[in-house]
DNA sequence: CATTGATTCAATCAATCGTTTTAAATTGGG
DNA sequence: CCCAATTTAAAACGATTGATTGAATCAATG
């Protein structure tokens, strides 16, 4: 009745339940949460039209279920940039720089590995009922860990105002890129977000803001 | 037949017309242009249903007049920041002052005059097909009179690849105060965004672009 | 093999959207 | 005063949305 062997171990229903949250993450992170219907989800992944409502419940259960879905995903691949996690603690300068690079990479990426990050951002700037989980579970440690960067490059508390205001004007920067690309585009068409316009970004960012940031200490 | 002798001097359909751009406008600009139907756009006005098609020929061009509309209005208040407007020619970091703080200024600001500005920001982020004749008219100048001030800050030239992008990232800081403003306010609930918060943020900006733009040059 | 409970399927529901239609009311020129 | 053009009003249309229904299907169990 209800598990059933499968030869991936899998029974059926998981099946189908797996190709629901693929799809939807997908979807979701390329097109937004409220852009997508339901029916083109189901299509994606070959079920049927009832199929979320009874694996989720619902349109937005079915959100905050692929939004977890693609951050195990995530969290799955290789840590970004790839390589070992450095041997001694870092200063603040590379701490940023991977900081940076890290958002950059991911938002221009493709595939599974950036559905969480574009999930993330597109719920920063078109908030939905998921907005509280993704802050808990991304958004508000990411940021915390950034405030703590810049508080390092300005020997001051994280806590002070001036610190958080900073932080947020550097993921600001980063958001920007993703968010309103249609208007770069329109004035540079050729333009190309790739990995290696990550990676130039990312060294005019973080120059930007460590200069701008030690100008502002003294 | 056509125009009838108001006492204001404008028709009935005159009035409803300015009626209905007002209520257009003033929805479009807190709730964005797709959370709004016409129905509640006509009901603020006091009009018909019919009257946006009657008038406008749908809901796509009252939104391009409703822009147009919302510019006049921007227009036609007293410039900000208030004041004449300088008798000399400014040094570029009053002018990167003079040009956050009306960003942030309008951004936070409330009535008509501000109409245009959360228009063309939420166009920015979420774009509609109206996002090429808010580049034109606005976004547009907007950026490449900033990327002037930057240039002239790094002595470089305007169309300079590093220029644009360093432009792009403080235009990037104003917006993010803007679109993301749902994500400040769930880990700052008390926080408040009126024209005190504006000169705060903008001197905050300004001092930390001036710096990373100079550090950058050298 | 019949039963059972979980799953899938096609069909449909109720609500909302922008738009259109039809007729009545209003307006200003003759 | 009357007529033709214009404007408003109310209703409904067609499309799309997320959600639901009830029967059919499936695999495992007794």
């Amino acid at each position: 009745m209800t598990a059933q062997a499968h030869p991936a171990g899998l029974s059926s229903a998981e099946q189908t339940r797996l190709k629901l949250l693929d799809a939807a993450a997908e979807l979701f992170a390329t097109k937004g949460f409220r852009d997508v219907a339901v029916r083109d989800i189901c299509g994606k992944a070959g079920a049927n039209i009832a199929a979320i409502n009874y694996h989720f419940g619902g349109k937005d259960n079915l959100h905050l279920a692929a939004l977890d879905h693609a951050r195990r995903r995530a969290l799955a691949e290789e840590p970004y940039p790839a390589g070992p996690p450095a041997a001694g603690p870092l200063p603040p300068q590379d701490k940023l720089h991977r900081h940076v690079r890290g958002m950059l990479g991911r938002a221009f990426a493709t595939g599974p590995a950036s559905w969480y990050v574009n999930m993330v951002l597109r719920e920063m700037v078109d908030p939905s009922p998921a907005l509280a989980h993704a802050i808990d579970d991304n958004i508000g440690p990411h940021q915390r860990r950034l405030e703590g960067i810049v508080a390092q490059l300005m020997d001051r508390e994280a806590e002070d105002r001036e610190v958080r205001d900073l932080a947020a004007g550097i993921t600001a920067m980063a958001v920007y890129y993703h968010a309103c690309r249609a208007v770069i585009t329109h004035t540079e068409p050729d333009r190309v977000f790739d990995q290696a316009e990550a990676d130039r970004l990312t060294d005019l960012i973080v120059r930007f803001a460590v200069a701008g940031i030690e100008g502002l200490a003294r």
